[in-house]
DNA sequence: TCAAAGCATTTTGTGTACATTTTGAAATCG
DNA sequence: CGATTTCAAAATGTACACAAAATGCTTTGA
């Protein structure tokens, strides 16, 4: 009969879904850095064997939320400040590679219509005065946007792996950015227009250069929050 | 009785020690590249269960060197020759971003005899007019070491992570640096030189141009060597 | 009181059995 | 003869049982 139907097997695997599961939880920060993650107490919880609890555990290890020791287990990973300010350090050199990937090989015109999208839903949102926090959740996406165009048409799928892992060294680290200053928030939002002129008109060292600052100025501006209020954790 | 000894436990286990086999085996070639890894046949070949083999590949995949598909099991991962391109540009950014730290950090008094070793030995190498396949092999090793100590001074355990896997893209990518005419070898090896100068002169912008220009210039060299016979695999 | 040794508990590592899915080839139908 | 279906073999996913190691607490000794 209908044959045609499964062109998405959409088989999955409890491994797999755990292990989505668990990276959410994990990033939305419901286990504390540094915490001992028990096989057993996470399999009685989801009613399943410790197999698919642990094949979950591997792959996050892998992507380096979770750390192992033999032994002794698997632990949520923790960050040093050291840590954080090289994870920007990492993904400024990376996205300034995107961006000259971008500006060189040129941006297909869904990714243009993508990109001016959210340069223009960004305009509006700066106008204001102040920002309200679901404005800044919003910015925050409209961020995310703009730079997954530039990973999209630049990257590799081995630079967007890397950014991926460098983005989840500071938790939501797409929500940090929104934690600044209207004035921040704006001059980075000039930012990306000018890094999308540069790409526009081919310039693949301008757009580097811009793109390195850009994310480098949020490297900065966390360093000064951080040393102005380092209580806060 | 003598409880002073275990300072280092060593403890391992069967899935560690197979996992740094297969790594071994994989980067030496043993298995094809998109070549299915059945966990029976090794568990077999190896004497144990399918649980710790199991365990190796996860590992395995999170390097990127097998890739996971639910339902159907592990594969080498294969690269094509885009793949590699970008591998070398990330690396190029990446050992930039190395270099222009280890400047800017400066360099431990061990870490300075390291490298000097290192040059000196590649000094005394590429005054030959002919090399031999040792002599390659050999300056192979000395770029590592090279590298290694820049990678040491002035990256985290982040960026050497990320280094890692991105030097595996292209099997034995350290050889490959040899794989070239000595007049190459030659300007490479001098190329360190000056690398090792701006560093010494907390010349960070400099050293991180030398750097990313160096390894670009491997690159090339690839795409030169692929283009003239792109037969050979 | 404090520290070290010993022991029970907890947790991870491994082996094994079975269920589910995929795979590949034989069989069937057009 | 070729394409599709069907079915058995093979491989992966999961559960569970036991072994080995680590952990924590109690006990013991000075």
């Amino acid at each position: 009969m209908k044959k045609t139907a499964p062109p998405e097997p959409e088989t999955t695997t409890r491994s797999v879904s755990i292990a989505e599961s668990l990276r959410c939880a994990i990033l939305a920060g419901e286990f504390a850095p540094g915490e001992r993650m028990i096989e057993i107490h996470l399999s009685e919880r989801l009613n399943v064997s410790r197999t698919p609890i642990r094949a979950a555990f591997q792959a996050l290890a892998g992507e380096g939320l979770l750390v192992h020791t033999p032994n002794k287990g698997y632990y949520v990973r923790e960050f040093s400040l050291e840590d954080i300010v090289q994870a920007y350090e990492i993904r400024a050199a990376l996205e300034g590679l995107a961006a000259r990937r971008a500006a060189q090989m040129g941006l297909a015109r869904e990714q243009m219509e993508a990109a001016e999208a959210a340069l223009l839903a960004g305009d509006l949102l700066v106008e204001q005065e102040k920002f309200t926090q679901e404005d800044r959740s919003r910015y925050g996406l409209i961020n995310k946007t703009f730079h997954d165009v530039i990973h999209t048409a630049g990257g590799s799928s081995m630079i967007k792996d890397m950014l991926r892992i460098s983005e989840q060294v500071a938790p939501s680290s797409h929500h940090n950015v929104i934690a600044f200053e209207p004035r921040d928030v704006r001059r980075r939002h000039d930012d990306h227009h000018r890094i999308y002129e540069a790409i526009l008109t081919r310039d693949g060292g301008r757009a580097e250069i811009l793109m390195r600052d850009h994310v480098e100025s949020v490297k900065l501006s966390l360093i000064r929050t951080l040393h102005s209020k380092p209580s806060s954790h």
